[in-house]
DNA sequence: CTGAAAGCGCTTACAG
DNA sequence: CTGAAAGCGCTTACAG
């Protein structure tokens, strides 16, 4: 049997489709018994509404878009993960959109979304973003951004203050008795990834230790290179941060496999505090960003923008996760 | 300025939208010179056809659902990045929905998407699938879903050939000399962990060893479990099948954690063949499943399901990734 | 090749 | 409180 239209549960029913549609979105404007009824009959009937319909006529729908570049990242999939019940919640329903890092893909979803009405857009960038380009997309500013954005524009955001992320694990491995302490970047160009060592070379300075980075390639990758590279060297640091857990991964693996074992011979910490971590060898120190409170103010934020046009900049606070991969200096 | 709707565009271009629907739509149906002045216009005004209007007019939809479980774990990860592209390619737009285990979500899913106009669905499942139900929510057989099913029912499936990964693993831990194979389970209950297990303990008969099965909790827990269990042994396995990457990566920390180390003193091989396995500690050994090809295949069979109504079930081939987490017994 | 009309499945002022 | 009508933005036989 073909599903049941508006009209047919209206003809079932005994009433006008008008009344059905109000048993359904506006229950307190039909008289109680009339809606019993009328939503006994559609129940029976299997009858749910077309929301492509219900889109296309309110020109709203509960569709909110979160554009990541990559989601076997398992920082984006955690991210995913949050977001989608935090939107559940307030009634939304997320839809994931992947970039694969192709630039044009995020105005081409938001086209797209837009189309579908969506209320409004989360986007979490792999690259800076222009605020101006992406205004031009038609959510206005009825978007929020994971990430800072370049000046004062009408965009929300959120973030975590990176600066003091690093900071944390920098006084951790500090405290350790660690003095050559080298960092692996990694990340590809956000303000994220800005920020972050920023303030590792600050903090550096400021201790009058010296600074050693490692920037080649992305992610896991980038670690294995930087574990390859100090695996060489003839003064090695003997403590490492990295920008991302999936960077610390590919460091400590690199390192395990030249000889290499953390903590013992090298101290890591990662910065994420991905669940993942807590099943790595070793079980990965790392500063961890609350991703399911981003995930619940990124959607919070959105809702005001859409609904009153304010733009707000969070920043949340990390902290660190204290597991295995880091130990006093030898 | 707000989007230009199809009229708007006619009266510009001065002729009636239905021709600028054809221009659109069907190109060979409308004159070149008429079709590219249209075109102009349209591209002129920012004009792009909405695509909930034609959905809900044409009855079809380009939307196709992943259905898969927890996107936090890499191999759906995995999984849902190639099938996005894979999807794309044929001019579908896949898109994600994650059930977090609810048991009632998928029907809601393919309820909603089947509102939606989706031409088919694919489902991995985490849980053994009832495929009568399944056919309840609208999609008949326009199917797939990536798991045996329980009887001939009129639903495609793609899978590997679990019971041939199974003895991959098996005879490379013989080869190496190893006698004391153990096995942990921790896949939720599909027909994929029934056949990797049965395997598994079928060639321990077959070869006359000892079959140890460890089988509590799931995912990288059951692996953490199980490392806790071999390091109290009086007379531990010297190696030891994962029923899948995660869970391996479990056992691997657990171990690390206890002074146990991979493949010094206990070889270990994992089940799916992810990157992240590329990264771990040591790199991982693994029974690759070829996870682009069975996306490439499930959108395949799901398209031939939808226009012609046949049911395929295809099986395909597993190989070992050899990378460092095996060795010989000593 | 192009236009006019009906209709996809809903919602919402407007009457009553 | 309920009904009748118009309309959201398209498509597609049907005429011409």
């Amino acid at each position: 049997m073909p599903v049941p239209g508006i009209d047919e549960v209206a003809a079932a029913a005994g009433v006008h489709k008008s009344t059905v549609s109000r048993a359904f979105s506006r229950p307190e404007a039909v008289n109680r018994q009339t809606r019993e009824h009328i939503l006994q009959v559609a129940a029976a009937m299997g009858y749910t509404m077309s929301p492509l319909a219900q889109a296309l006529r309110t020109k709203t729908s509960p569709l909110v878009p979160l554009i990541v570049p990559d989601i076997t990242n398992p920082f984006f999939a955690e991210l995913a993960k949050m977001m989608t019940s935090a939107a559940g919640e307030r009634g939304y329903q997320l839809v994931l959109c992947v970039t694969e890092n192709d630039a044009a893909a995020t105005g081409r979803y938001l086209q797209a979304m837009g189309g579908m009405y969506a209320p409004f857009a989360v986007i979490a960038p792999s690259v800076r973003v222009d605020p101006a380009e992406l205004e031009s997309f038609g959510f206005g500013g009825r978007l929020v951004v994971i990430d800072r954005v370049e000046t004062d524009h009408a965009i929300s955001t959120v973030t975590i203050d990176h600066a003091r992320g690093i900071e944390l694990a920098f006084d951790h491995l500090l405290a350790l008795g660690h003095t050559a302490i080298a960092y692996v970047s990694g990340l590809a160009g956000t303000h994220t990834a800005g920020d972050r060592r920023r303030a590792y070379h600050s903090l550096a300075r400021a201790h009058g230790l010296q600074a050693t980075e490692f920037d080649e390639h992305i992610g896991a990758e980038a670690g294995r290179h930087a574990g390859e590279r100090i695996a060489a060297m003839a003064g090695p640091p003997t403590a490492v941060i990295a920008a991302n857990d999936m960077v610390a991964f590919g460091l400590i693996s690199a390192l395990g496999a030249r000889g290499i074992a953390v903590p013992h011979d090298v101290s890591v910490v990662g910065f994420d505090g991905l669940p993942l971590g807590a099943s790595s060898n070793p079980p990965l120190t790392s500063v961890r960003q609350p991703i399911d409170e981003m995930g619940r103010l990124a959607i919070t934020l959105a809702e005001r923008a859409a609904q009153k046009g304010h733009v707000d900049h969070v920043v949340l606070e990390p902290d660190l996760l204290l597991r295995s991969s880091t130990g006093p200096v030898r």
